[in-house]
RNA sequence: GCCGGCGUGGCGGAACUGGCAGACGCGCAGGACUUAAAAUCCUGUGGUGGCAACAUCGUACCGGUUCGAUUCCGGUCGCCGGCACCA
């Protein structure tokens, strides 16, 4: 009989021996063919290793085993973004440096991660805070600099009155803070920006080269929110002076029967003597100056607005004159401030209309009354009311009328995105420093590369400033400098970068991580990009993978990276939810740490249940019940060496159901779905008890192919039962597509797709031969008409009667 | 409101390309072992009816296409996520 399974000693001890051999390490070995396996990496928070980190991890620690099993060099590497504001508040509070804050958390971070039996190239860790790491990272900023993409501005931004920090509307999430829920207003300060923008249209075409997770593909798309349209200008009645408005819909132009303009458009300062109700469109621009975006978008339902007396404009294509409203429905930040609004065809401006009693026209024929809906269908209508354009369809409506717009000069076509610039300075301390200096004479300048990293300095208080300002504001020693440029005094930038800077090309240099000369070589580069499958959280969808793909464009505009896209493949895994089917949190007190289950059911149990939990896409709840399954599964595979009996190939009984269940797990692995080839291998687990044995072949593969999943038990099992090497380094098993055939199906005979019998057929029986013998099995149900007989090999018989 | 996703036993979830719905696991019930319990092993387990063979209903709901629908189409309801008056 075996020894009992004892999961610590195993675990702790292959733990070991892998470290000593260095089993996991990325060769430099250029000529063999690559594999690169990312998992986003952890931001080392206080409260250590949820249980919801190691179900990516596992998942793409299975592909790099199997990988190297297969042949290839794997980079499956591992690091810390541990730049953040977590750190920095627990650091003011506890009056310790954020330096070894980070320092304690990343080394219980790495011991957890280490006792889950991760195949990461430790060699290769990098952490954002590292001055060796983010010399690179203000490289790349002074890069950006240079090329005229990041810039200063002066101009509203997000303000989180809690954080005291400005942040990306990207972070905004319903009008709060992304990180702490305390709600944003609007301020004005002078912010370093990234002008994303200029590649909005690159990094919309690289979605069509990428392998993305569908829904991924959506949300960056909607993110960027392309959209084709017209600008038009209307005539003020009676004035030499004109608005212009961006519409999507410029087919609708003659069914304008009015305008909208922001309340922060400029137009009202401009004809503020002319418009008789100044008072009351005073009193509304300071009504909507107090609401945030997110007020001005919950109000909704109830449109407001305020018409101004005194100005009207002329509708271009009929000289109509409409009147011109002021609504905060309209926001200065998209398009340009101003819209006409066809309420026959637009929701928003029905809605308006019909609260303020405006006309409402039908210029598209084929919906409803539109007096009582508007029409947006533009698959279906045809132009009515419209002169020239009428009998059209919307499409070819929309080129008329924009060729039209464009020979008498009064508008254009025209593209616009939905994205905006990316907000790029903090208020903070514990963040990358900005490499610039600002000099009375030379203006911005860039710091010189050899000046870099241009690192923290240690200051007093990490509290942000009450006006805003950065703590490093009060360094004045380290804040009054010389400039670069001419020599004379200058002062540093005290504002520091995002989190996403860091985070933006941190899979870079992990390629090259000990590089003093560059971020990485070109020689590790061009050989392990792109990062063949990244997997991260859903939430990073929009902004991290963005911001990097954003960054990693540039650098190949800059021939710095060899390619344009810096994943091939990205896939998202689902959340693990407490057991109560809630989000894990400490107030619903449903948190699990993965420390205790490791201490109670082992490593390997967890990673096994944590691919076992569901479909790896959707979230799933935590159950110990589930656990403690897993467990027993694994006690099982490990009593299967007391059922061990000699034989170095396949015995007949099992050799089917060999090469099925390597071709099943094999696929599985590659498809995210880890739930059902671990049910193919428990199966077989079962089969095998049932059968009383398992021959050496047999149990060799079992053990290779489970090895991915729970590598301590394999190994062990492997050195027990005298198999010779590590599981690690052996082959991945291989299959034969002829031999996961059977013979022989069971195949179900129905009576008007009702089955009423199974029987045993040859695989590639005959039609008559099936039917024939199909009706025997049911010859007593068959007492209609026939109609119909259908066969479908390996599949059905269906006999139709009436 | 818009966009995306989902809806299958007591529970987590399977089901290739339209072909026996419920794999695998959990839970539960019964049995074996034990003085007893735990652990382990065996058997059963969608509902209803029947001793049983079997019949019948059943994949959110309504309808359609089809010899055949969890799968495809149209509509309705519910839940989750994202976005937020983006013109």
């Amino acid at each position: 009989m075996s020894a009992p399974y004892n999961h610590k000693v195993i675990e702790q001890n292959w733990q070991k021996i892998w470290d000593e051999e260095r089993a996991f390490a990325a060769t430099d070995d250029y000529t063999k063919p690559k594999y690169y396996a990312l998992v986003e990496f952890p931001y080392p928070s206080g409260q250590g290793l949820h249980v919801g980190h190691p179900r990516p991890y596992t998942a793409l620690d299975i592909v790099a085993r199997k990988r190297r099993m297969q042949g290839y060099n794997v980079l499956y590497p591992m690091g810390w973004d541990a730049f953040g504001l977590p750190t920095e508040n627990y650091a003011i509070q506890n009056k310790i440096h954020p330096k070894l804050v980070t320092k304690n958390n990343v080394e219980h971070f790495k011991g957890q991660l280490h006792a889950l039996g991760y195949s990461f190239d430790w060699e290769r860790e990098v952490n954002t805070t590292d001055p060796d790491y983010y010399h690179w990272t203000q490289w790349i900023f002074l890069k950006l600099f240079e090329a005229g993409l990041a810039y200063k501005s002066q101009m509203p931004i997000n303000w989180c009155t809690s954080c005291k920090v400005g942040l990306a509307n990207e972070e905004v999430v319903n009008g709060a803070c992304e990180r702490c829920g305390a709600p944003v207003v609007r301020k004005v300060k002078s912010q370093w920006m990234l002008k994303i923008t200029d590649y909005a249209q690159k990094l919309l075409d690289g979605l069509d080269e990428v392998d993305f997770i569908e829904r991924v593909k959506v949300s960056q798309k909607n993110w960027i929110g392309k959209s084709q349209g017209a600008e038009v200008d209307f005539a003020l009645a009676g004035k030499e002076d004109k608005l212009t408005v961006y519409t999507t819909r410029p087919d609708t132009l003659f069914g304008a029967t009015y305008m909208v303009i922001s309340p922060e458009h400029p137009m009202i300062e401009k004809y503020q003597t002319e418009i008789r109700n100044l008072d009351e469109v005073r009193a509304y621009q300071e009504q909507a100056a107090r609401k945030s975006d997110f007020e001005r978008s919950e109000l909704a339902k109830d449109k407001t607005g305020v018409a101004l007396d005194g100005l009207r404009a002329v509708n271009p294509v009929n000289e109509k004159e409409i009147p011109i409203w002021v609504s905060d429905y309209v926001l200065m930040s998209y398009g340009t401030g101003a819209i006409m609004a066809v309420p026959a065809h637009d929701t928003r401006d029905w809605e308006f209309a019909r609260k303020f009693d405006l006309p409402i026209i039908e210029v598209v024929a084929g919906g409803e009354d539109v007096q009582q809906a508007a029409f947006t269908d533009v698959a279906t209508g045809r132009l009515v009311n419209s002169d020239f354009l009428n009998g059209l369809e919307v499409a070819e409506a929309k080129k008329k009328i924009i060729a039209f717009l464009e020979e008498k000069k009064i508008g254009s076509g025209k593209t616009n995105f939905k994205l905006r610039d990316w907000v790029f300075s903090r208020q903070r301390y514990w963040g990358e420093p900005i490499p610039i200096v600002h000099c009375e004479k030379c203006g911005y300048v860039a710091l010189p590369e050899d000046q870099l990293p241009l690192e923290l300095p240690e200051v007093e208080s990490y509290m942000p400033t009450d006006n805003g300002e950065s703590p490093l504001a009060a360094m004045t020693d380290w804040v009054n400098t010389t400039c670069p440029c001419c020599g004379g005094p200058a002062k540093r930038e005290t504002d520091t970068m995002p989190q996403w800077a860091g985070s933006s090309w941190y899979f870079l240099r992990y390629t090259d991580p000990q590089n003093k000369q560059a971020l990485a070589s070109k020689e590790a580069l061009s050989y392990w990009l792109p990062v063949d499958w990244y997997n991260g959280g859903m939430e990073h969808t929009t902004l991290h993978l963005l911001y990097s793909r954003f960054w990693h464009r540039f650098l190949y505009d800059q021939k710095i990276v060899p390619t344009p896209e810096p994943y091939q493949k990205r896939t998202s895994h689902g959340m693990i939810l407490g057991e109560n089917g809630e989000k894990m949190s400490k107030s619903r007190g449903n948190v699990v740490n993965p420390d205790e289950i490791v201490e109670e059911y082992g490593a390997d149990t967890l990673r096994t249940y944590e691919m076992f939990i569901g479909a790896f896409e959707l979230s799933a709840a935590w159950s110990e019940n589930g656990v403690k399954g897993c467990r027993r599964f694994l006690e099982r595979v490990w009593k299967l060496q007391d059922l061990l009996v000699d034989g170095d190939a396949y015995s007949s009984a099992f050799e089917t159901k060999m090469h099925q269940t390597i071709k099943k797990v094999s696929n599985d692995y590659e498809s995210l779905k880890y739930n059902t080839a671990i049910a193919a291998m428990m199966a077989l687990l079962n089969d095998f008890a049932k059968a009383g044995s398992i021959n050496r072949a047999e149990y060799r593969t079992f053990l290779l192919l489970l090895n991915p999943v729970a590598p301590h038990i394999t190994e062990e099992l492997w050195s027990l039962c005298g198999y010779q090497g590590r599981v690690y380094a052996q082959q991945w098993p291989e299959y034969e597509e002829a031999k996961t055939v059977e013979d022989t199906v069971e195949i179900a005979v129905q009576i008007n797709g009702k089955t009423r019998a199974v029987i045993t057929l040859a695989k590639h029986a005959a039609k008559e031969e099936a039917i024939a013998a199909g009706k025997e099995a049911v010859k007593e149900k068959l007492t209609g008409t026939m109609i119909k007989e259908i066969y479908v090999p390996g599949r059905i018989i269906n006999i139709v009667q009436k």
